[in-house]
DNA sequence: GACCAGGTGGCCT
DNA sequence: AGGCCACATGGT
């Protein structure tokens, strides 16, 4: 038994018969603090919680270090396994054909290149300041501020049979630099870690022009202006407008903080992949007419576009 | 050292 | 309502 088998004390073996590849959903842009180990595990971190997963030989096997209450109570959750994304492909291909020339076939394309990507419900507050965050910024730029942040507000992670051999990890989303010696995981920080922080400290913090727009947004969280937990309740509609309140937060930001932080998968955010993408498709927006789905489509179009050559 | 990045707010017609 | 443009920082 090799080194690395003998230090995992909790080891559950779990099913899921979906798309599902930890590789893509990983790397798509929705979250920014996932890592990949050399042997093919991935780690993902919730609020306190951290789970590393790996696939293991029967196809749709996978290894987690939680317990099974635990995957159960929140990773299924957080995965969004409960919703059948085969049979959502199927039906938006079904729509590819009324498309006019191109446009069909390059949602095909995509929609095959994204296979295995979800939505994932992850933590609305952690949504909203990671998006705030990225206008501007390249993906590897978004992972490395949200890092920072994490390690300079957060607290640190106490994780189960933490690894020795942090060294040899790779990630999946490269933390740029030199501080990268530095092993440990931090939580993203709460709205209570961020509260001190004033708009200096938080352009110390590298968040530039940003901010102004998160300090915003801590202000709101904490004077209870903006309560997300309610704002689940509200329709897509309602939620976009209470969160453009928020400085910072524009349609495209909303959009994303709606689809990835509360799960409205009838939103599609515009950004300047998605632009390309439309005028692939003669300049009309195609998502829209995947109703319920239009998220879903929009991430297999991200996926394609961010991950393929095009010219 | 240009040029660009999962944009937005504030101005200007 | 719609068209510019500054904005901070870091990757490529």
């Amino acid at each position: 038994m090799k080194e690395a088998e003998k230090r995992r004390e909790v080891s559950l073996f779990v099913t899921i018969r979906d798309d599902f590849s930890l590789e893509k959903i990983a790397d798509c842009g929705q979250c920014f603090r996932a890592r990949r180990f050399g042997d093919g595990t991935y780690l993902f971190i919730s609020g306190d919680r951290v789970l590393r997963i790996r696939k293991v030989r029967p196809e749709d096997k996978y290894e987690v270090d939680c317990s099974g209450e635990e995957w159960d109570s929140f990773w299924k959750e957080y995965f969004d396994l409960d919703r059948d994304y085969s049979r959502i492909r199927e039906i938006c291909s079904s729509q590819f054909s009324e498309e006019c020339d191109g446009t069909g076939t390059f949602l095909m394309k995509a929609a095959e290149s994204g296979e295995g990507l979800r939505i994932l419900r992850q933590n609305s507050w952690e949504v909203l300041i990671t998006f705030i965050l990225s206008q501007r910024k390249n993906m590897p730029a978004i992972a490395a501020s949200v890092e920072k942040l994490s390690r300079l507000y957060g607290h640190r992670l106490d994780v189960r049979n933490d690894r020795k051999d942090d060294t040899d990890m790779s990630r999946v989303l490269v933390i740029s630099g030199k501080e990268d010696k530095e092993t440990g995981l931090y939580s993203f920080p709460t709205p209570e870690e961020l509260k001190c922080a004033s708009e200096q400290d938080l352009r110390d913090a590298g968040l530039g022009y940003r901010a102004p727009y998160v300090r915003d947004a801590i202000d709101k969280i904490m004077s209870g202006e903006l309560d997300l937990e309610a704002m689940q309740n509200l329709d897509d509609d309602a939620l976009f407008d209470r969160l453009v309140t928020v400085k910072g937060v524009g349609k495209k930001v909303a959009d994303c903080i709606s689809l990835f932080g509360f799960g409205r998968t009838g939103r599609s955010p515009v950004d300047v992949w998605i632009d390309r993408a439309i005028s692939r498709c003669g300049g009309e927006d195609p998502f829209p007419k995947f109703g319920e789905y239009a998220g879903i489509m929009q991430q297999y179009v991200f996926y394609y576009m961010t991950h393929t050559d095009n010219s």
